[in-house]
DNA sequence: ATCCTATCCTGTAGGC
DNA sequence: TGCCTACAGGATAGGA
């Protein structure tokens, strides 16, 4: 759900329209996030001015003066809203109300509570154990196929679980895992440890590939996330396998496949990305049909309209 | 150490 | 129409 791309885009959002703004009160709700400690996030925010807006993997950091950091996390269904003229009556599962001096707020709404939000020493920032984990961030700091090689090393885990895990990489979740390995042509189901130096360099250049794609267009909403301005993100009509089971591969026309792998969801063409080899990178020469797309199982952007 | 499973949580979709 | 159940997956703890 929120993943690099959509996590980035807030992230732009966050630093052009908060930086500078003095927060004068926060509001928490009672209710537990993931690890947070809400009274500490109140006695840290309060009356300071935002510094700037970082990320690393899918872990924002809001810089406040005074040497303190919101460490936020998304999880599955966070987001962060701003709201210029606030609404009278806010929805259900807003847990933290910021107001600036101006009048204008910013809420982070999450329904399933899965996200994280606790503030923390920036001295400290790198050290807390949740980013000390962290693996490389692939758009700051993008991986080269050695070095994933290398990282994944006699690993018998596939490389689908070998991409969601963000130790190894920070950033990359179920939606772009499948979309990367499409793109580069390795059958998921591959052990990491088994790729070859030609496959890992694919796939690591296609890492980089989707996710700055995704990011030009504010992410994939495939449903719940949002933008800073409760907008849907464009990437949803690009995305090549992801929720598309039985609808034909925009490359070669089978149908993607949908397989299950350590309790997620994992979408697939079984042709483009047969196992043990890698395809080329040779364009496509038939183009024949291409407008009759658009298929069922195009995932549900509810645009909220 | 690596790998796998269950857990958290609620909105939504599908079945009946 | 409405109830019921299954499913979606971020990180992480705990077991093998």
């Amino acid at each position: 759900m929120p993943e690099l791309p959509e996590v980035e885009t807030v992230r732009r959002m966050l630093e052009r329209h908060v930086t500078g703004r003095r927060i004068a009160a926060v509001e928490v709700s009672g209710a537990a996030l993931r690890g947070v400690v809400p009274r500490r996030v109140h006695e840290c925010a309060a009356g300071r001015v935002i510094q700037g807006v970082g990320r690393h993997g899918k872990f924002l950091f809001i810089g406040l003066e005074g040497g303190w950091t919101l460490l936020s996390h998304l999880g599955m269904s966070g987001r962060w809203l701003f709201h210029a003229r606030p609404p009278a009556d806010p929805p259900p599962h807003v847990h933290v109300r910021m107001r600036f001096e101006d009048g204008c707020e910013l809420w982070y709404e999450d329904p399933r509570r899965f996200g994280a939000l606790r503030a923390v020493e920036t001295s400290r920032l790198a050290a807390d154990p949740s980013v000390a984990a962290l693996g490389p961030d692939p758009v700051h700091d993008p991986p080269t196929g050695a070095r994933l090689a290398a990282a994944a090393r006699g690993l018998r885990v596939a490389v689908k679980n070998f991409l969601l895990d963000q130790r190894r990489l920070a950033g990359v979740g179920n939606i772009y895992a499948s979309e990367a390995l499409h793109r580069a042509g390795v059958d998921p189901r591959r052990r990491a440890g088994a790729l070859t130096a030609r496959e890992w360099d694919a796939v690591a250049r296609e890492v980089v590939a989707v996710l700055r794609a995704a990011i030009e267009r504010m992410g994939t909403t495939f449903s719940m996330y949002r933008t800073l301005w409760g907008e849907p993100g464009g990437y949803g009509n690009h995305l090549r396998v992801y929720d598309r089971e039985g609808a034909p591969c925009r490359r070669c026309r089978t149908p993607i496949r949908r397989i299950v792998q350590g309790q997620r969801s994992t979408y697939f063409c079984p042709s483009c990305q047969s196992a043990g080899r890698s395809r080329s990178r040779t364009p496509r020469k038939d183009r024949k049909l291409k407008s009759r797309r658009r298929t069922a199982g195009q995932g549900k952007p509810r645009t909220g309209a």
